[in-house]
DNA sequence: CCCAATCAGGACCCATTCGGTCCTGTTACC
DNA sequence: GGTAACAGGACCGAATGGGTCCTGATTGGG
């Protein structure tokens, strides 16, 4: 169904809320708990985000007591493909794309050799045209912008 | 991994397979167990597929015997998104998007409250451009194209 | 008129992957 | 030195998809 996983969607929701504090270069650094409490998302997975994007260079993480995350760069700067490679790994619409031939046993017959590709340059070449402050844009009216709730989400 | 299942890919092999031998308007149908040994596809697999694609259009079907399959529509008015949509269900990168949002309980909170409608229509809007017909022209060199294999790709 | 071939539309099972949780070690501040 | 927070795994359950098979409906041929 051509679907992205969600961590790609929380790791957005993350790095948007990571940008709300930290608009310039401010040292402000925030803690998983923090993120998950303003988010929404579960503490656990919002720690697992973050290790995946600070593993991909996407964000900085600060270590120790008072420690937590920064962004790396700015969010005009990161495009959604860079999310979605560092959080779901490559863009690879089929199995063929990659470099891994080895499964595909009827190569000779194969009509699709390679024939995703013009396919997956479109998509990837569409996703890095949008970034993150476009998709910041193109959000819900400002109504909804919470700026940071001390409560949680209930629901349980 | 923005990942799309291999029934999709199968269809598009399928298609292009049933464009092989109905260029034009022939009323020559071909059955699934020859599409099958063309393709290298297992029959059931390929069946499958068909009575999808039959189901949304993209083929026609005549049944009884000799019957079999035929292309509703010339490739290169056949896009990939069509093929996509028919065979995984409607593009929809995340739940968000779909009109399911039923699931989102932190409605308030979530900050990507319809952000990825951008992006989907970003990748629909690039996977409409690509017909199979372009597909066909970006494929394997023409010494790998096979016309009508009677032999099964063993493998077996 | 009967039979064979083929599509139609399900149900069904297995493998794979994803989502989510937890544990232990390391680092830096108080 | 204690504590708070990240790092990097392993781990398990759920859900989805891939693939197979069965039974009925339909049409052409003998």
């Amino acid at each position: 169904m051509l679907r992205l996983s969600k961590l790609t969607d929380y790791a957005v929701v993350v790095m948007v809320r990571l940008a709300e504090v930290s608009p310039g270069a401010s040292p402000d650094v925030q803690t998983s708990p923090g993120i998950a409490a303003a988010t929404g998302v579960p503490e656990p997975t919002v720690a697992k985000v973050l290790k995946t994007l600070a593993a991909t260079g996407l964000v900085t993480s600060q270590r120790g007591a008072r420690g937590g995350y920064r962004l790396a760069r700015p969010l005009h700067d990161i495009s959604v493909s860079e999310v979605i490679e560092a959080v779901d790994g490559p863009i690879t619409l089929v199995a063929c794309v990659d470099g891994s031939m080895t499964e595909c046993e009827s190569q000779a017959l194969c009509p699709v050799r390679g024939r995703w590709d013009p396919v997956n340059d479109a998509i990837e070449r569409a996703l890095s045209g949008i970034t993150l402050a476009d998709m910041r844009e193109a959000a819900v009216p400002p109504m909804f912008r919470v700026p940071a709730p001390a409560f949680m989400p209930a629901a349980e």
